[in-house]
This record gives C-alpha cells, structure tokens and sequence, in this order.
RNA sequence: GGCGUCGUGGCCAAGUGGCUAAGGCAGCGGAUUGCAAAUCCGCCAUCGUGGGUUCGACUCCCACCGACGCCUCCA
C-alpha cells in the first residue's frame, strides 16, 4: 500500500518509505508537566497516536516514542516558568482540580513534575494512547537524560556547532549549520528582524548571531539544576528531544517526527540543527509531520477567554454540563483531518457520542451472534482496503470514517467475518475495548446504575397500569439524568449516554 | 512584511478532468409508537467570484475576494 504523509520539510505530501524495510521509528514531541494537558494537546497527541496506530494496520512495526518535559526551563526573558506552575498549582488546589495533599509543596517542582506526569499519563490511558498504556519505557524524562544533554552539547562544541558565551552560558551557533531555517522556511536575516523584542539586549551582545540559542545555562539559583562542564545549571528546551530520540529510537536518523505546528519554530528547527550538527547527517528525520490548532466553538483556546478545558474538565462534564466519556473525547479528536483546525464544539461531541454508542451497539450486537467467533481478516477486504486506503492518503480519517459509516448500514449475515473487520477499525479508532481505556460498553450497559434502575422499575409498573402520564415523567427523569429510554412491548429499557 | 493552509448542501466533511458530487449531524415525508425515543424506508448540493486551458472542469492554470494558521512561551 502506498502511503502518502505531508511533509513539513518539503511542504509537500510526499510517498512514506522507512528507513528499514517493516520498521517505522517515530518520535513525538510530549507534554511540559507543570499543568493538565488540555484538549489541544491531546488533539495533537492523539494525531500521533492515529498515525502510529494506521502504521500499524498497514503492516509496520512501530516504534513510537513520546518524551515527557519534567525541566523548568526559563527563556532568555527573566520569567520563572517555575514561578508561574507554583502559583499555579496554589490556584488549582482552591478551585479543587488538585486534591488537597497531593502536591505537598507546591514550590517543590519535582514534585509539581511528579504530580502532573501522573496525570497526564492517567489521561492519556483514558483516551487510548496507546505508547502511554503499553510502552511505558517509551515515554523518557527529560529529567532521566541530563547526562545524554551534557554529552551532546560536548559533542556540539567539539565539532564547531556550539561555543561558550563571554558570561558562561553555552549556545548553539545556527550559523555554523547552513541547513538552519530549512523546516520552518525563515531564514538567518529575516529572523534577525524579528528578534529583539523579547530578548534582553544584554545577552543578544554576547550571541554571536542573535537567532542562537540556548544549550546550557549555569544558574546555581535555579531550583532545578545539575553539575555540567559549564558549571551547575540547568540545559536549553530544544535539546532534550534530540538526545532523547537517540537514546530511546537507538539512530541518527529516524523515520517521523511529530508534534503541533506551533513547534516547526523554533523548537523543531532548533532539534534539527542539534542532532544534525552532533551525528553529520543531512536529515533528523526524514518525515516532519505537524498537527494544527484546535479551536473551540470557533475561538482559539485561551484561558482568557475561559474556554480553555483540560481533557479531566471534560470527562467530568465541567465543558457540556453531563460527564464525557473518554472515548467520545478520543473520537471527537481524531475524527478532524489533523492539518485542518479543528472546531472542539458541544454538538461535535454529541455526534462523536452518538457515533460511539452505534459501533458498541453493532458489536454488542455481532458477539451475540457470531457464537465468539472472529474470522481472519486482512486488509485485502474490500471494506478494510477502502479504510485503509484513505487513512495512507495523508491521514484521511473523514474518508475512513465515510467508509466505516457506510459499511455499518450494510448487512452483517456473517457476523464473525464483521466482528473481524470492526476488530481492524477499532485497532486505529480505538474508541472500544482496547485492553487499555474503560470500555465504553460498560458505561453504557443496559443497566444503569440503581437510581436508573428504580425509575424504569416505576416506569414498567405505571405502564402495566396504562398510567401514561406517570410513565412520561419518569420518562423526563431519566432523560435528565443522563438516559436514553426505549419503551418496548412489554418492557422499558434504558441506556447510559456516553456524553 | 515573510512562510503556509483553505473556500463543496443548514452545520461538519470526503472526492473526481466526463457515469447518479461519499459519509455524519440536523431537517422533511412515511412505517412503527398511547405519545415519544430508537430503528427501518424515502427525500434533501452543481462545488467563493471572474477569466483561461480543454471536445468537456467542481477537479488544471491565472487573477480577485474571503477565511485561517505560524513567524514569540505555547500541542
């Protein structure tokens, strides 16, 4: 099958090879542990997921690795990130999002960073990521790779890539690497342009060239810091991807890199330039594939605007008003093209809820009578070829989905042979059981819980004494509390909704 | 200013140089129902504007209008 990425490098879609044949080495930019990851940034993780999960539909072997950032890393400006997640964290535990004794001492960043990660990955199982659930190794600490860094920029140095400035600090020289400005289309002069608001002028004078940046700060304030050749301190952003891609994917060279566009510049560009500059290889990686923004109801994501949610705010109903399953989260991220901005909305969440309990319900609905039963089935089936041939066409999940949605109406007389491809589907949807996120079936199983319960034992008695008026409240009370109720011949039956 | 993406029915969103322009949601008609819901059947678009290329374009090219993103910590 040929598969097609769009490729940030080139910009351009371009036909997936790897580098070995049936092996795809793949690295995605993860989350900063100082808050909740929010929807946005699971939108792009997510996207990774969905790639790396499609990859593996088609064939691949898949080696997928996702750092978490436990550094507090300061810019250049003065502002304390650190400061920041203190004050922070003291917000989230009045407004109760942190447990009271959870973070002990909120000024305590290793335990800020503990805290968070935990979160995150708690976050990430619910919502089927599946390098959280099942490669646990595969998800490296900044904090773990301090020793790699050092290594690195000794590397960078000896090979003419990095100096030291005139105050101790050690910076990257991105005229040393002509290849500089490749990925994000800039170019040294323009960036010199748009620099200098930020910065303070002060450390610009010991740049060589104002667009280097930073390797490794010494800093015996900082609250994190380390012992380095450079003295103690703590090292630049950009460069903990680059030595922890290596450690974790063991090459040069890896196959993709993701994260969100926002990353492209500096971020991405200045990974480039590290790994490029210590290993001499023309590439880092060959496929530079970037998520975009995600909106909600039609607004950037801003905690100004208050409508900035956690994926935690949305599983316990603080965005919709009803409690949000996991899997309605992870479908309604997925299902938008990931380089369109997506629009996070209500109503888009409800579709997502409705189309989640209809492919429950088909399975519910094939494993009673498919005896438990699962033929073998390969993407040389008609339905599967289809599914897969738009996802290797850059990731076209609206096609996909168009082909699932289709496919569900038809007839499913071979219950076994629909159970295996719903199985396929549900290897890179992984809306349902996946083994690693709660089974939506559950939560949505006919009983209910016993308030839900007692009200359709009412209701069943009210009807048997033809008491409509009575059967229509409890009807109402139901639906309120969150049911989808279906009056039989003889007998009322209720669903839990997913959202 | 630089770089980039995009403009398809009420909303979301596929797709193709020429058969009836996927699919979802909503809506409408019908079956069903005590009434609903769910389900089933049926209906519902000529593709931003103006040129050009072509036997033929929504699909290729140009211009214009419009939307959006990145260029700064940010997924």
């Amino acid at each position: 099958m040929k598969i097609n990425f769009y490729n940030s490098l080139t910009n351009q879609q371009e036909e997936f090879q790897s580098i070995q044949d049936g092996i795809v080495k793949m690295y995605s930019c993860g989350p900063t542990v100082y808050d909740f990851a929010h929807i946005g940034n699971f939108r792009s993780f997510l996207f990774g997921d969905l790639m790396r999960r499609f990859l593996e539909l088609a064939g691949y072997d898949v080696q997928h690795v996702m750092n978490i950032t436990d550094v507090g890393h300061m810019v250049e400006g003065e502002d304390d990130k650190m400061l920041a997640a203190a004050t922070r964290v003291k917000e989230n535990k009045k407004s109760g999002r942190v447990p009271e004794g959870a973070i002990a001492d909120p000024d305590d960043p290793y335990q800020i960073a503990d805290y968070y990660t935990k979160a995150f990955l708690d976050d990430a199982n619910k919502l089927g990521y599946k390098v959280a659930a099942e490669y646990p190794d595969s998800m490296p600490r900044a904090t773990d790779h301090i020793d790699g860094m050092i290594k690195m920029i000794e590397r960078l140095i000896e090979r003419g890539h990095a100096y030291v400035s005139s105050d101790g600090v050690v910076y990257y020289s991105v005229e040393s690497f002509p290849e500089y400005g490749k990925l994000s289309g800039n170019s040294l002069d323009k960036l010199i342009d748009g620099a200098g608001q930020r910065v303070s002028a002060d450390n610009q004078q010991r740049k060589k060239h104002p667009a280097d940046f930073l390797l490794w700060k010494p800093d015996r304030q900082h609250i994190m810091k380390w012992d380095s050749p450079w003295g103690v301190g703590y090292p630049g952003w950009h460069i903990e991807c680059s030595v922890m891609a290596n450690a974790k994917l063991g090459r040069d060279v890896i196959d993709i890199h993701t994260g969100g566009e926002d990353l492209i510049f500096p971020h991405h560009e200045c990974e480039i330039a590290q790994s490029c500059g210590c290993s001499g290889e023309s590439q880092f990686a060959n496929y530079w594939v970037h998520a975009r923004f995600l909106f909600v109801e039609g607004k950037k994501m801003s905690k100004s605007r208050g409508n900035f949610f956690t994926a935690r705010d949305v599983f316990e109903g603080k965005v919709t008003g009803k409690p949000v399953h996991p899997a309605v989260l992870r479908f309604e991220l997925i299902k938008s093209h990931y380089r369109s901005n997506m629009n996070f909305t209500k109503k888009g969440l409800s579709d997502s809820a409705s189309t989640v309990m209809k492919l429950i319900e088909l399975r519910q609905d094939l494993e009673s009578r498919s005896d438990g039963k699962v033929a073998e089935v390969d993407l040389g089936h008609p339905v599967l070829k289809d599914f897969a041939e738009a996802l290797a066409d850059d990731l076209n999940i609206a096609g996909a989905l168009g082909v699932m949605h289709t496919w569900i109406k038809s007839d499913h007389g071979d219950a076994a042979l629909s159970l295996a491809i719903w199985d396929k589907m549900n290897s890179v949807l992984a809306i349902a059981p996946t083994g690693t996120n709660d089974d939506p079936a559950e939560s949505a199983g006919s009983g209910g819980d016993d308030e839900g319960e007692a009200l359709r034992l009412e209701m069943v008695a009210a009807r048997e004494n033809k008491d409509y008026a009575r059967s229509d409240e409890l009807r109402d009370k139901l639906i309120a509390a969150g049911y989808d109720v279906q009056i039989g011949k003889t007998d009322v039956t209720i669903k839990k909704k997913l959202a």
